[in-house]
DNA sequence: CTTGGGTCCTGTGCGC
DNA sequence: TGCGCACAGGACCCAA
C-alpha cells in the first residue's frame, strides 16, 4: 500500500503524539510479521522515550532514548493509527470518515505516557519492524543500499543518467526499484511517467539526459503534491489519526483504464497493462 | 551481475 | 445472498 507520500502522512500524523513521550508499556500480539520481530522486542520499547520519528523511504525510524530505533515497515495493508486518550474521535481533522480499528490484527500496541495509543495494524502481514542501533541505522540490511530520497538534493538528473546507464529493464521496473531511487511505488511511478511524458515500456538506459532531467522534476512534484494532500486512499489507507488522504482524486493515470487522457490536446485513452505482474497505467498516445 | 516470475497473507469487489 | 476468482499501494528470493 503505502508509498512515499503516505509513509510520510502517517510520520506527520504521529509526531504530536509520539515524539517526546515515552512508550509507557508495549505489547506484541505475535512473534512475527513478515519476518519474526526481534528478541525481547515489546522490553526493549517499553520504558524508552520517542526521541524523534524520521522516514528513510517507506520505512518510518521511531529513535529510541535507548540508542536504538524502531524501523517500521507499513507492506501494503499496514497502519499505525493514534487513539487519544480521551475521546477518541475528538482529534480528527479531516472531514472524512475516521476508521475504527478493527482489533483483528493490531499486531503490535504502543501505549503512551498522557493515555494516547499507537497501534500498529497489517492485516496482510507483509509489513515489517526492527529494532537497529541508531548510530549503525544505515547499514541495517532493510536500509543499506537504498537509493536517495527523492525529494532530497542528492536525487538530480545525473543520479537518474548514472543509475539507468546501461540498463535493459523497463522504466517502470527501474523506478520501482528502491536501490535507484526510494519511495517509489506502483502508483507514483505510474503517475510521473505520466507527467514526464515517458512510455514505461522504454528501456531505462535508453533516456537522454533532458528526458533525465524532466523526469527528476517530475518525481519531485508528484511526491510533494500527494504529501500536501495527506496521500492517496484507495482502498484502505489511513494516516495516523484515521484520516484518508485524498490524493487520488488527482490521479491522471492510476486505477483510470479506459478512460480519456488528461493531456489537453491529447485524444489518447488510458490503457492498463501488465509488468512483471503488476498493473501499469499509462496513455500509449503521449507518452513516448 | 541483471532480470523476470513466484511468493508471502488477508480482504474486497466483481461476475455468475 | 453465496461462491469463486481476480486483484490489491511491497519487496524478497531464486532460477535462468
Amino acid at each position: 500500500m503505502p508509498e512515499l507520500p503516505e509513509v510520510e502522512t502517517v510520520r506527520r500524523g504521529l509526531i504530536p503524539e509520539l515524539e517526546g513521550r515515552v512508550i509507557v508499556k508495549a505489547i506484541q500480539n505475535r512473534l512475527d510479521l513478515r519476518w519474526p520481530l526481534p528478541d525481547r522486542f515489546a522490553s526493549r520499547l517499553t520504558g524508552k522515550r520517542v526521541e524523534r520519528i524520521g522516514r528513510r523511504g517507506k520505512y518510518l525510524l521511531l529513535e529510541l532514548d535507548s540508542l536504538e530505533t524502531l524501523i517500521v515497515h507499513l507492506g501494503m495493508s499496514g497502519r499505525f493509527l493514534i487513539h487519544s486518550g480521551g475521546e477518541k474521535l475528538e482529534g480528527a481533522t479531516f472531514h472524512h470518515a475516521v476508521a475504527e480499528p478493527s482489533g483483528k490484527h493490531d499486531h503490535v500496541v504502543l501505549e503512551i505516557e498522557g493515555g494516547g495509543r499507537a497501534v500498529y495494524n497489517d492485516a496482510r502481514r507483509f509489513g515489517a519492524m526492527d529494532l537497529w542501533p541508531t548510530d549503525d541505522i544505515e547499514n541495517h540490511k532493510l536500509l543499506a543500499g537504498m537509493g536517495p530520497e527523492p525529494l532530497s538534493n542528492a536525487f538530480n538528473a545525473q543520479h537518474l543518467i548514472d543509475v539507468f546507464s546501461g540498463r535493459k529493464t523497463s522504466l517502470k521496473a527501474a523506478l520501482l526499484d528502491q536501490r535507484r531511487i526510494a519511495g517509489l511505488g506502483n502508483i507514483y511511478v505510474c503517475e510521473a511517467l505520466f507527467g514526464a511524458k515517458l512510455s514505461p515500456l522504454r528501456a531505462a538506459g535508453d533516456l537522454d539526459s533532458k528526458e533525465c532531467n524532466r523526469l527528476t522534476t517530475v518525481i519531485r512534484e508528484v511526491l510533494t503534491v500527494a504529501i500536501e494532500a495527506g496521500g492517496s486512499s484507495l482502498r484502505d489507507f489511513h494516516g495516523a489519526s484515521g484520516e484518508l488522504g485524498y490524493f487520488q482524486h488527482a490521479f491522471k493515470v492510476y486505477d483510470r483504464e479506459e478512460s480519456a487522457c488528461p493531456r489537453s490536446r491529447c485524444s489518447g485513452k488510458i490503457q492498463r497493462i501488465v509488468q512483471s505482474a503488476r498493473s501499469t497505467y499509462y496513455c500509449p498516445t503521449c507518452q513516448i
